[in-house]
DNA sequence: CGCAGTACGTGAATCTTTTCACAACCCAGT
DNA sequence: ACTGGGTTGTGAAAAGATTCACGTACTGCG
């Protein structure tokens, strides 16, 4: 199998939210060029991104909806239950617990962490806040696959160092630093303060030519 | 001028915050070479990413390390205060108001606004909640040069619309939907669920293959 | 001063991703 | 069965990003 880049990855998520979309709709067939014009792609694109993984189209026809989203659901993995940890129960840590579409997606909270003491034994819905240093055995008794990271910069690398002790091989990053993690564990980071100083960038080269 | 990559931002972004951990731990330059290591780059790429603005660094010596930080913050636009507007809150939005990195980053919330008529009115810190209908004259009273998008999916667009027409150029949106802005608007995205289906695709994947 | 060492800046090469463009194919209507 | 309109899947070209590699220039030291 080719190498699939990340983008087609991120493409594809998008692809599948939209297709749901579409069922809701009640459309049965949809053309290439329909789904990149909702997805901001073009349909060459479409056509591409699902290639690597298949022929699912019919020529002269499309894609028949209902089809296409089981194959990418079955692509991205997003047909089976995945169990979380979170670390750092603070604002955003508590925002993440309560986010509805997690859970609606199959990604099951089925832990939390933080170092503060007045936090640890208090209970976040059905869920005890527990010290990271009992982390090695709960994560492993939970069946753990996913790590989510909401702890402040500087403490963010030992705890993804704990992460992979533990035996976790995915971590989802929201602290705004650089993390390394071995080969083998896959990490992704979620920066806002990167996106806000693109802003910033755009807005300032605009204004310095104009 | 070039155009410059996304990429190169979101590098430049990084190299910024690292300067100023080495500029704390005392160094006075740094070669090419070590800010690479800690970012997670390349020497070569360092060095391109920065001579796409100009040519900062020392032959034989590397970067004065004070100097680059102040060229990087001007390159991104971030020696000004960027006044933002809030929309949407909700527990994304609450967690967002209290983050203090936006402060600390000279990105100062001066509006909140929701729906909700339960929760316009209410003030957090020193700010008051107001309906979007009001979105217009206050954007322009208070001078908002950025909009934050955290409502449902569903309005997103909607708000998306209503900051445009209210002469926002510049859009970071959180909901899990493509939004489309005119030209002259940049729009970012910041988006978890993307990043959370890369996990379990690459899960899955290795899954599969071993 | 002159020389050895070091690290930048950048043209050229390489690698990756996107776009183009078209053969192959399906379907519906006659 | 044949035709015309429409859409896929994919080589090949184009565009874009990264890496290589080397000329150049500066430092520090004797
Ligand atoms: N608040 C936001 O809107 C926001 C947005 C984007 C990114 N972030 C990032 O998310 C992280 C958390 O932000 P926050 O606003 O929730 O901060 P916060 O201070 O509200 O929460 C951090 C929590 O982590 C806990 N903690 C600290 N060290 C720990 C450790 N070693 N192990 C386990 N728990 C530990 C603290 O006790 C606290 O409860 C930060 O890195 C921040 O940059 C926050
Ligand atoms: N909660 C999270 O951790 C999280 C993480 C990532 C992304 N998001 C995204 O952020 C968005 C908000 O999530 P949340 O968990 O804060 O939801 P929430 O329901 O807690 O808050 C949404 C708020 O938006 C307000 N609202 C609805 N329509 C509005 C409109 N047209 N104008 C102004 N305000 C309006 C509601 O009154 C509510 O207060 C969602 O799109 C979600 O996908 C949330």
């Amino acid at each position: 199998m080719q190498k699939v880049s990340d983008w087609t990855i991120h493409r594809l998520s998008s692809y599948h939210r939209l297709l749901s979309e579409f069922a809701n709709e009640g459309k049965e067939y949809i053309s290439s060029h329909e789904l990149a014009q909702r997805a901001g792609a073009t349909p060459a694109q479409v056509r591409r991104d699902l290639s690597c993984f298949g022929t699912f189209g019919t020529k002269g026809k499309g894609y028949l909806v209902a089809d296409l989203i089981s194959k990418i659901t079955s692509i991205l993995g997003i047909d089976r239950d995945w169990r979380v940890a979170l670390v750092g129960a603070g604002r955003l840590g508590s925002a993440l617990f309560s986010y509805k579409e997690f859970r609606k997606r199959n990604f099951h909270i089925v832990a939390v962490f933080d170092s503060d003491r007045h936090k640890v034994g208090k209970h976040w819905a059905d869920v005890q806040i527990d010290h990271p240093d009992d982390m090695k055995s709960i994560v492993r008794q939970r069946k753990v696959d996913i790590g989510v990271i909401a702890v402040p910069a500087d403490t963010a690398q030992s705890v993804a160092n704990a992460m992979v002790d533990a035996g976790i091989k995915a971590i989802l990053n929201f602290a705004h630093r650089k993390l390394f993690v071995p080969d083998g564990v896959t990490l992704r980071n979620v920066n806002m303060a990167m996106e806000l100083e693109t802003l910033s960038y755009v807005m300032t080269k605009n204004r310095t030519r104009r």
